[in-house]
DNA sequence: TGGGATTTGTTCGTATGTATT
DNA sequence: GAATACATACGAACAAATCCC
């Protein structure tokens, strides 16, 4: 009886992975018709998985007007990044307490599929990066912190999509493996200090760059008004 | 164009609001058929409604097998409890940084309607004491944040009502009061003390209790099969 | 084990509201 | 400003699964 995904898991699986993949693009309208008829179905089932979008902050939906992918605010992006590396921090100090050797191994084997990844798909590549932050919160055995990282980890994914290069790295294995590491050997400060830094500079090449973050309209236009 | 509430908007808010004040309780099942009728509407909104629900865990959805009021374990409930401290002592340290008079303010006008819930309806004092917390959530401007604790409090509730006594004043408003007070000096270390007193003694108090947390089937049966 | 009642999962039709010309 | 086109919101009915006797 292990429980069978629902027919709006897979729709919601999907939708997700493709915005955390960066196929579909910030704004992006959703119209449930059309996704309805992508993955032969009826609305119903879309909207379903829609709604679950919408409380992960990767979808908006606005009443009588539809259903769009997300374009979180810079300083919605910058409050997003800064919570999950409060949450991070978190996860980091209590793995350091005690990591079994099967938590070590499983990380360790996913740093090994990053790597693999590299040389593939970009796609597949960032939502592994992303996955190694979840799959540390998991170790945690933290329900509730896993929840939270999870919804952090793809907003942030998100916020990526919307403001940083597309074809960046995103997530250095190389950070990854330093805080494997740093955890192994149970240095607390260490391994929190590593995270911290991982996703700062990851923060950074996202919302520091000053290559139109938001295209300001009326400033675009005043130049023009004067030529 | 202040985004009128949508229809499931409405049921969503009142089941919440009606587990939340343990009207509904846990294990309760959630028929769509009857909240559709007791709201006047088809099952389509009530869907959306227990959807969202779920996804603040306070419902359990089983695929074919329906809604039901979720009923934490209690190593969730720990679980819970334990980030919520974690998330709310991140609170009260961003509110010392900065406490503008109108927080203060709202803050305690808050209180005293807490106080003089105190002499009304229970349902309405329990609603009030949570509410207070994911105020000074919202204080801190950080909507991540708000997120997270909204959604703690709200679970907290539910365990609350699972385990905790029914008739307790749950959350002390002069634990409040002297919170506020900590804020109001900036006394950091104080506030983040207070604050993490309050919610342990909550939190101690629906979760060691001694009385059937529970119920050990195995256990009474035992006891029946001398007699 | 089986059958009936109940509940969910899904689809489709209609109405309402929004955006566009 | 009005009318048209389009997408969503809502509701009713059918099909499938589960529960209970």
């Amino acid at each position: 009886m292990a429980r069978q995904p629902n027919r709006s898991d897979a729709i919601f699986a999907s939708i997700r992975r493709a915005i955390i993949e960066q196929a579909l693009k910030p704004g992006t309208k959703l119209p449930e018709d059309q996704i309805g008829e992508a993955y032969g179905v009826s609305r119903t089932g879309v909207r379903n998985a829609l709604v679950r979008l919408t409380s992960e902050g990767l979808v908006e939906m606005r009443p009588n007007r539809g259903a769009a992918v997300a374009q979180p605010t810079l300083e919605e992006a910058r409050d997003a990044f800064d919570i999950r590396r409060f949450l991070e921090s978190e996860v980091v100090r209590r793995l350091c307490q005690r990591m079994s050797k099967d938590a070590i191994d499983a990380l360790e084997a996913h740093v090994r599929e990053e790597e693999r990844a590299l040389r593939g798909a970009s796609a597949r590549s960032i939502r592994l990066a992303g996955e190694f932050h979840i799959l540390m919160a998991e170790l945690t055995t933290s329900k509730t912190l896993t929840d939270y990282v999870s919804r952090s980890v793809s907003r942030c994914s998100l916020i990526l999509a919307q403001y940083g290069r597309p074809h960046s790295a995103e997530c250095g294995v190389d950070e990854h493996r330093e805080i494997i590491e740093a955890l192994v050997s149970q240095d607390s400060e260490k391994a929190m200090r590593l995270m911290d830094d991982h996703l700062g500079s990851v923060s950074a090449r996202a919302l520091l760059k000053p290559d139109s973050p938001e295209p300001d309209i009326a400033a675009i236009l005043s130049s023009y008004a004067e030529g």
